[in-house]
DNA sequence: ATTAACAGTGTACAATTGAACACTGAGTGT
DNA sequence: ACACTCAGTGTTCAATTGTACACTGTTAAT
């Protein structure tokens, strides 16, 4: 029996694996500025000219790349704020989902690394709006933290993006240290840990003195 | 009259200049990742060939780049140093030295950012030994601060990275918000400078609990 | 049932890429 | 004065690139 497809449902499962090929190609170490078209396309089991009839070019290919990294980034949001199950503090909780998820997702973890900051501006930006819905999200669950309660919402930003841009300062060196030999992973994290509570220690007298 | 150069010197010379070249085509916004052999041969004006005399390839180009990259670093940190003239802290003055020292080195700081995320392991490497130069220097520094002096050397260096990753991480934002409309430079540095402020306060409390 | 839309194919082409090769001529050591 | 070294040239080649064009066959609308 064949499966009955929609022409609409069979173009955008073609659309997404020239996505998931630029993934992949990007995931194998290659930098997303120096891919091809036609790599992508080869890629993906297309001949180079049918690219063109899901993406006008590399770039906004990337910006859907953007698009399917905003999924992975909201399921691990998700998963940060269901796993206060033990008490050791939330912050710290969620950086061990932090790393589960770039190792988990590396393909995606390179990308936005590499594209942060070496990608075209309009794709750079395209990261920046995903951090900056990171942050907004964090400004709005601390809002709640009892010694940040007579905090100013610009000096909770503040703190929120501070915290957020030094988690995903590390994804690099995350990444780096899965791919080479792995059990230096514990200590990376439980320095990342003191370093988020010197934060949080900053935060919590900040404005109080 | 005719400047005599021996053949080691107009060597050298050449070899800066495709140095420079392919700074400059960083710096006019491509991605050092994309750029090739040839086009950077002739923007130093040599024929394509000429550039193996000089490199391997891109990449040994690339760690020649970084070398240039850490002489203006030095130069910065020389500057940060000298320049507590006024006592407004000195954590606070570096920041500004640093955002002039981006703003007037464009192209080895387009090339920082990029290749730290973006460029071969070895090239990413390089610029995290170079970075870790900086931690080295600021840890030593900040030894003889009088709240600081009983911490460990280990919470020491911790906090030093903290300090210099989160002054760095923003170097693609300075470079962008230089490039278009520019004064939102200050509210930007006053940002930056309160988010420093947050991370001192910590260090300031850290195990004195 | 006829027709139009359109995702994917195949061919083609000019431009650009990295690299091999033999060369030239000015600087260097003897 | 001599031969040698070697930075830079010129030519060449196969591979890869983006893109244009005409096509085909299946799906969807009439």
């Amino acid at each position: 029996m064949k499966t009955m497809l929609s022409r609409e449902e069979k173009k955008s499962l073609t659309r997404q694996s020239l996505i998931d090929a630029a993934l992949n190609i990007v995931g194998a170490g290659n930098n997303f500025a120096s891919i091809s078209l036609r790599e992508v396309a080869k890629n993906a089991g297309l001949v180079p000219t049918s690219f063109y009839r899901h993406f006008t070019d590399m770039e906004e290919l990337g910006l859907n790349v953007v698009d399917d990294l905003g999924l992975v980034l909201r399921k691990m949001m998700r998963a940060a704020r269901q796993d206060d199950g033990y008490k050791k503090g939330r912050l710290h909780s969620s950086l061990e989902v932090y790393v589960d998820f770039v190792c988990q997702h590396k393909s995606h973890f390179y990308f936005m690394s590499q594209c942060r900051t070496g990608g075209t501006p309009v794709l750079r930006q395209a990261i920046r709006n995903e951090l900056k819905y990171f942050d907004n999200e964090l400004s709005s669950d601390i809002r709640s933290v009892p010694f940040l309660s007579e905090m100013s919402g610009a000096d909770r930003d503040m703190i929120s993006q501070l915290i957020v841009s030094t988690v995903f300062d590390t994804t690099i060196d995350v990444l780096d240290l899965n791919d080479s030999s792995t059990n230096y992973q514990h200590e990376f994290v439980e320095l990342m840990k003191k370093k988020l509570r010197i934060i949080w220690l900053g935060a919590s007298i900040w404005r109080s003195k």
